[in-house]
DNA sequence: CTCCAGGGATGAT
DNA sequence: ATCATCCATGGA
C-alpha cells in the first residue's frame, strides 16, 4: 500500500461524502474507504491536503482521477458568488462551505437514485451496498473489503427477486428494465453526455423508475450538468416555506419555474446546499423530543 | 404503534 | 394539466 497526497484547497470530504450525493463511502480511522469507479482508495483530510491510501499497482494517474472524482477543478468561490443574496441561501452556503458536487460514473448513480425513490439516505446506503457485495467484485484498501458497483449487464442477467433480496422492493422491476436497456445497447449512457440539457432530460426519463427528480440527480451528480435543480420532499418544503410564505400552495410546475430563474448558473450546487443544510438542522433528527406529562406517568412505572 | 423517506407510473377528473 | 392511489421497506 502506497500514499499519495493531493492539495485539496476549498474542499470538506466529509460534508461532500455526507451530503447525500454519493452513497457508497464508508467512514473508517477518521478517513473514508471507498471506490473511484474501479479504484479502491482511503482517503484521509488534513486541512488542505488529501491523503490517499492505495493498493499496489495502482499509482501512476490516481492523482488526476481523485481531482477528477472530487471535482476540485470547480471554481467554488466563483459558484458561491453567483448565488442569490437572501437569508435562507446564505445560510446555507455558509452551513456547506467546502462541499463540491463530484463527478460520480454513470451508471453507478443512475442506478443508486432509480432505487432512491421513498427512501431515506441510510436506506439508499444499504441498497447500494447490499447490491455491490452481492454482485459486484471484490476490491481491498488495507484491511477493508469492499465492492464494485455491479455493471448493467451483470444486474441485467439477474432475476427480480434476486434484486429484491437486496431490498429494492419495488424499485427492482425499474432498475432491471433500465439496466436490460443499457445492457442490450438500445440506451448508451456515455453517448447522451453531448445532449443539450433538455433532451438529456428527456432520454433518461424514457427509463424505468426514472422521473424528473431522478433524472435531475443523474444530470447533477453524473453528467456535469450544475444548473440541473432536483426538487425532493426536502427541497420542495424549503422553497413553500421560505421562498412562498403565506402564498397559495405553488404548483410543481411553479416551483420549478422559480428555482431555475431564481438561483442562477449553478442552481443545482444552490439545490444541494439548501438540502444538505435543511437535512441537517432538522429539529426532528436526533435531538429527542422532551417528554411530556403523560409520557412521564406512562413510563414511571 | 404511527409517520415518513432525495418518487414514479397509472388512471380518473 | 392537476390529483389520487399504489407501490416495499425500515429508521425515527
Amino acid at each position: 500500500m502506497s500514499v499519495i497526497t493531493v492539495p485539496a484547497p476549498d474542499f470538506d470530504l466529509a460534508k461532500t461524502l455526507n451530503s447525500g450525493q454519493v452513497f457508497h463511502w464508508i467512514a473508517a480511522d477518521g478517513g473514508f474507504c471507498g471506490l473511484i469507479g474501479d479504484l479502491p482508495v482511503r482517503v484521509q483530510q488534513f486541512e488542505s491536503t488529501l491523503h490517499i491510501a492505495l493498493s499496489k499497482g495502482h499509482r501512476q494517474d490516481a492523482a488526476t482521477s481523485i481531482r477528477h472524482y472530487f471535482a476540485l477543478d470547480h471554481a467554488l468561490g466563483d459558484i458561491c458568488r453567483s448565488f442569490p443574496s437572501d437569508p435562507v441561501m446564505n445560510a446555507a452556503a455558509d452551513y456547506c462551505r467546502g462541499l463540491r458536487i463530484i463527478r460520480q460514473p454513470k451508471w453507478e448513480c443512475l442506478a443508486t437514485f432509480i432505487c432512491s425513490s421513498m427512501k431515506q439516505v441510510a436506506h439508499i446506503r444499504q441498497m447500494s451496498q447490499a447490491l455491490r457485495r452481492n454482485f459486484g467484485e471484490q476490491r481491498q484498501i488495507g484491511n477493508q473489503l469492499l465492492h464494485t458497483f455491479p455493471d448493467a449487464a451483470g444486474l441485467a442477467e439477474r432475476s427480480e427477486s434476486d434484486l429484491r433480496a437486496c431490498a429494492l422492493g419495488y424499485r427492482a422491476k425499474n432498475l432491471l428494465a433500465t439496466a436490460g436497456a443499457i445492457a442490450s445497447g438500445e440506451v448508451d449512457l456515455d453517448r447522451w453526455s453531448e445532449l443539450p440539457n433538455d433532451e438529456l432530460q428527456k432520454n433518461l426519463c424514457s427509463l424505468a423508475g426514472v422521473g424528473a427528480k431522478v433524472a435531475n440527480c443523474v444530470m447533477l451528480f453524473a453528467y456535469e450538468r450544475l444548473t440541473a435543480f432536483p426538487i425532493d420532499v426536502w427541497i420542495e418544503r424549503v422553497l413553500r416555506e421560505q421562498y412562498f410564505a403565506g402564498k397559495r400552495k405553488p404548483t410543481a410546475a411553479t416551483l420549478k419555474q422559480f428555482s431555475t430563474d431564481y438561483f442562477g448558473a449553478h442552481g443545482g450546487y444552490a439545490q444541494q446546499y439548501l438540502f444538505h443544510h435543511a437535512r441537517m438542522t432538522n429539529k426532528r433528527r436526533k435531538a429527542p423530543r422532551k417528554a411530556n406529562r403523560r409520557d412521564e406517568l406512562v413510563s414511571s412505572h
